[in-house]
Order: C-alpha cells, then structure tokens, then sequence
DNA sequence: CGTGTAGTTGACGGAATTCAACTTACGTGG
DNA sequence: CCACGTAAGTTGAATTCCGTCAACTACACG
C-alpha cells in the first residue's frame, strides 16, 4: 500500500492546491482536507492501496488520474472508477479496501488519516454532512456505471465520453488520462470493440480523434442520443 | 459487518425490550424501527414509491418481495435490487428516490419517517452507524452488481442464483418470487437468454427446475466456477 | 372450457469477442 | 540522428454469443 512507493515530498504543492476546490464541496471543509494531511507522490503504475487491505487513509487527488480495480479470479479486470484532481478515493464504509487502487499517470495526492476524519465528523456535524453526500455521490456513481453497464457498445462508449467531458469540463475537446485497457475494463468490453466504436463514431462525424488520446466532442446532441 | 449485531435487519426481535439497551450489543434500538413505523400493505405490481419523489421514509420489508427499478428513456428497464423480508429500503443519501420500488408480490412493510431516524441518528450514535453499515452493505451490494454485470450470461444467471440461495438461505431448494422479465432486467438480459441459460444449467446437471419458480442448486461448485 | 399471462424453444441475424496482422508513437542507445 | 525495440492502438476475418421474432407449452382464473 502506502509503503512500497516513490517520494513523499513536495510540500510546496500543499499550498499552491489548496485552491483547486471540487464544486461539490465547500471550500473552507476542503482546506481542512489539506491542512491535516500529508502530500504524497505515486508514479505512474504504482498502487496506492491493494484489494483486502485495511481502509486507513483517504485521499485526496491533487493532480494526475486514479483508478480502482479488481482483478477477478479468470484474470478479468473489472475497473470501478476513474478519479480526477479534487475528487476524493479510498473512502470506504468498511473496515477493508474493496479494490485496489493505482495511479494512472503520475500523481499526487493528500493523505489524510480515516480515523481522524471520523474523529472530527463525530464532533462536527458539518463533516459528518460532508462524508455523507460523500457517499451519496458514491453511490450515484454507481448507479451510472450500472446503467452504461446494460448498453450497447456504442451506448457505453458515447456514455463514457460525456460523462468524461462533463468532468474534465473542457470545452469540447478531451484528453483522455487513460489507456484502451483501462477504458475496456470500466465499460465491460475488449479494447478492440472500444477502439472499432471510436472510428465509428468518428466516421459518423460525432467525433474528431487528433490523437488517440485527445478526443473532440463534435457533435453531442448525437452522442446523447446514442446514450439512450 | 452488522449482520448480527444489526437489529435493524432482525425482525424476529420485536418484543425486546425497547428502552434498555445494553452497551455492548444494542438490541433494544432495532425494535426502534418497528416501535417507531406504521405498517403498510401492499399488493402484487403496486408502486411503493416513485423514481424522483421525494424520499421521506424508510421502509423495513416484513413480508413479501420487492425491487426497485428505473425506466430509461427508450423503454428498457433496469432493476436495482430485490428485497426479501427483513431487509430495509427506501434509502437515500439524496433528498430523492432515484429509482422506484414496487411489490413483486403482496407485500407489507414497517414505514418510518426519514427525518425521524435521521433525529435519532443525530442523538444516538449507535443509530448512526447503523445506518452507515447500511449504506456500506448498499454499496457493496451494488458492486457485486457491477461485477455481474461484465461476465457471460451464464455467469450472470449463475451469481444471481447463488446470490438469492444465500440470502433465502433454504438448504438447497429456492423458490424465487420473481418473474423471469424480472431476472433478465437486473442481469441485463432478455428473458429468452434467462431461460435458455437456466434449462442449459438444468442440462449440464447445476440445477433442477422443479417448477419455472423452483430452483434446486444441485452443484454449487460448477455454478461458482462459473461465477469465475 | 376458453382466455390471459408466464415461460420455453427454435431459427435467424447482428453485435461483440477472439485471434492475428499491422500501424503508430515513443524512448533508448548506437 | 537514425535504427531499433517496445507498448499502445487500429484493423481484418472468423467465430461465438446473445437478441429478435415467432411459435408453442404450461398454468391459473374466470
């Protein structure tokens, strides 16, 4: 988990982030966020924490992108969530880590310690608030990922697109932080139907792909409409 | 988790006693539930509550089964959960349903206001993590849905009837209150599909099919490998 | 006994996977 | 700077799996 990664440095990030703010979360709560962790860096590839390990710590993405997966008996791999700067993971209701988590580009997080987040929710009812639509964003997550999980390939992948563009919210062009792979492993399919569905819809003209990496949203109305 | 220590799922705790609690195992707060609701019926097909209401009660199920299930835009439909008796529902982190629940068959369940469980919660710490080992079983719940859904169908229809034997918990014969359509829309599948893929584990002796709702697990082993 | 609902089965077509070849991007060392 | 090696992504052809459409059976209820 924490122990077998790269420097911890990097203290000058603290302050500089503690701007960078998630909407959905206040911004004085979110300092204190900053103000009682740790800063700690994971490059790219490395865990943060494994499937079954105990859940000590939250973490706050300062920059890069995570993801958190389980590796299945068969070797299948299901991925159970991408997480952006500002988004918190490794928040778990259980004692245990449910999945693993690795970071997909290099990345930087703050490390906060679980029990003293609950400490405090206990005396502040703020925090407890907080730690609530925590989770019930986690669970709407969910709830999301289920029903892309039902769809077509194109369903899936135009799903995947928008909801990957709402979040990194740059006008209409995307940079994808992650792998074929690992966008396979979250929809359900083979890195080959996702890399066919993209030139189809680039064919379609719903998309323009500069790079395999960069994607332009050129026409969402048609995604949407794909998204059924 | 609370399994056992939970009163909260523990119907048969009724007439303990409501104002003792003893430290350790707080079995009095559970009867809260009951002591707290109104009871209600309701019949086979009927809506319990709707998708976008708002969530004003929870719901302790003491007879019968009921899912709850959203209606997308172009007519599939998608089930997010059984309920069997015992089991609590209606619960939300956001100030409305996302889905609407349903009785499969004639149900009656305990009916208490959110706001109050919530006061409770807010006195009575104990109350509090019980309705957050709640959430945590529904998150987790919803991730093994999530893992269902990337497999075969027949690893689809096999967790799924492993899930309900071990929740039904009658040795090895279970008799399953809902319809197929039911099944397929929690699996996403068609109902075709689900009763293909039953008649083929029938076949390959995994199970017996006494009757279209009775299921008998002759070799749990082969559905297990086939939940892989 | 007929009617309606639930479930099963068959034939067929389409969608996604599999296996394989090929292209592109990228870094490393000669 | 280029040649090479590797990892990531794309494309093609064959196959498999699941959905669709349709017919048929089982069963409950009037």
């Amino acid at each position: 988990m924490l122990s077998h990664t790269t420097n911890f440095s990097d203290t000058t990030n603290f302050s500089r982030n503690a701007r960078f703010v998630p909407p959905a979360i206040p911004r004085g709560r979110a300092d204190s966020f900053e103000m009682m962790g740790t800063s700690m860096s994971f490059a790219r590839n490395a865990e943060i924490y494994g499937e079954n390990e105990p859940a000590e710590y939250l973490y706050k993405l300062v920059s890069g992108t995570v993801r958190t997966s389980k590796i299945l008996n068969d070797g299948r791999r299901q991925i159970g969530a991408f997480y952006l700067p500002g988004d918190i993971f490794g928040f778990e209701v259980s004692t245990e880590h449910g999945l693993s988590a690795e970071a997909i580009t290099d990345a930087k997080v703050i490390v906060v310690k679980r029990s003293a987040v609950e400490a405090l929710a206990a005396r502040d009812s703020d925090i407890a608030r907080q730690l609530w639509a925590m989770t019930g964003r986690e669970l709407q997550r969910m709830q999301e990922h289920i029903l892309l999980l039902i769809k077509s390939a194109q369903e899936r992948v135009a799903g995947f697109l928008l909801e990957m563009a709402a979040r990194i919210k740059s006008s209409n062009e995307v940079e994808l932080p992650m792998s074929r792979q690992d966008i396979a492993d979250y929809l359900g399919l083979t890195i080959e139907t996702v890399s066919r569905t993209l030139t189809t819809l680039e064919n379609s003209a719903a998309i323009a792909l500069p790079s395999s990496r960069r994607i332009v949203l050129r026409n969402r109305a048609a995604l949407r409409r794909l998204n059924a």
